[in-house]
DNA sequence: CTCATGAGAGAGCATTGCTCTTGTACGAGA
DNA sequence: TCTCGTACAAGAGCAATGCTCTCTCATGAG
């Protein structure tokens, strides 16, 4: 696999990096075809998932439909967990990029008002995406073990309520109540280390923020996962109410 | 996996039951085999659970664990479906049982501590039996349905948390913030439908307890299905820091 | 003692993930 | 333009799975 030509200067790092990625330029047509035929499988392993679940994802379902034999994808997918973990990049992709679209729909200084966008942007996705939000934040899949790769995707969404909080607290946005006493100092390097998301908010403010971030995922799941089921009827209302209240603790108002 | 097949000729029932939730005394004598095994299987399938997780619970695989042959299981269960029901409601009665303890444990006058024992024990136990926890909180099985009788114990849990905030607030033990404003009137119904677990409180009352309720099991969530992994450390702590916070809103200080 | 009934055994069907071997068409280097 | 290595697909096969049959036999109520 060599590349027919080296346009930029990429020969100067070229034994240095090896991890090179760009496909996007058309090389042969094999390896186009190769490409086009992995979006393909990807596709419909996306729309059995929305159908049948992950438990129900076959890749001999998967070849079939492809008019391939089953041994033919595994030129693609060297295992179902390989299919799995693509799902899931594209999964967390997606959703943080709702997420993003949700916040950059409100007024920069409305904080509180971003708050509930990036939550409704988290419900409404996962709403749309029932199975592939259960793929995410569900119950892992038996002997499945997420790579590194997942983790920079899987960061979009909380880099977005992150940024939410620092501004509205550099903007003086914030009217935390006294809920409790400081936080104990126990937990000073876990606050540390959400500020890497959330910088310059304090330590009992950043705990809140996460607190707030695991209710509505709590939430949500609750909602998607049939708990919700003979208890709260008027689903989005009590949602934005609670999404509310958890604001509230942060500050927002 | 190893096979240990054994050939047992006869079936030897004069195991000491000693069992003491059987309520119809001892009937005919294959009636007692009969209960004696069905508790044997589901005994091994929680097993299984424990290790291989929902989706490696295997009925063949616990025949032959038991030295059946893998068809005489569907004597004792129609489907495995069946049985990850019966393992459901014992799930729920299990994590019920926890809850009603970590509570009772503590005097019943100090609702904030009640509320932080109910939370450790709901985390507790999750940690103690993840892959029973994933039955019950995590994505649904495809396909599978939960009936009607897992409805009972799924509200043990939660009537605990009920009972608390109920006898807190008849104390005059609550003190909440103002957070927001009143809830919306389209909630008011919901709020009712909450009180049959909550009986006395105020509609914005009902709603915050569920609202933490949601958190904390969005925290254990979390925490069970990596969530938190390179995030927070000293998960206890910031547990029961976030805890506190979410009982503060109920005016639980 | 009789005989319907409950229960285990075994074969079998359709399905899965995955491997191995064999045939084939592409396409880069001569 | 031809050749040959390579990428790819096909097919058979293995070890599992859930579940359904049928057959046989011991149990135990009448």
């Amino acid at each position: 696999m060599r590349a027919t030509v080296v346009k930029s200067g990429a020969l100067v790092f070229s034994h240095r990096s090896g991890s090179v990625q760009d496909m996007t330029a058309s090389r042969t047509a094999r390896e186009r075809v190769r490409a086009e035929l992995t979006r393909e499988i990807t596709d419909i392993a996306r729309r059995h998932l929305a159908t049948e679940g992950a438990g129900g994802l076959s890749l001999r379902a998967v070849a079939r439909e492809m008019g391939m034999v089953s041994s033919a994808i595994y030129r693609y997918f060297p295992s179902r967990d390989d299919l799995l973990t693509t799902l899931i990049i594209d999964g967390y992709n997606a959703l943080g990029e709702a997420v993003e679209q949700a916040d950059a729909a409100c007024p920069g200084d409305d904080h509180a008002g971003r708050w509930v966008a990036i939550c409704h942007g988290v419900r409404d996705w996962a709403l749309a995406h029932p199975h592939e939000y259960a793929l995410l934040f569900g119950s892992p899949v038996p002997g499945y073990e997420a790579p590194e790769d997942t983790i920079p995707p899987r960061l979009r969404d909380v880099i977005v309520m992150g940024r939410l909080v620092s501004q509205a607290y550099a903007a003086g946005a914030l009217d935390p109540p006294a809920l409790a006493g400081p936080p104990p100092q126990a937990l000073h390097a876990d606050a540390e280390n959400l500020r890497t998301v959330m910088p310059g908010v304090s330590d009992d403010l950043a705990l809140r923020a996460f607190s707030a971030w695991t209710a509505l995922y709590g939430w949500v799941s609750f909602e998607l996962f049939g708990q919700l089921e003979k208890t709260i009827f008027d689903r989005r209302t009590a949602f934005e109410r609670s999404m509310r209240i958890m604001g509230a603790t942060l500050g927002l108002r």
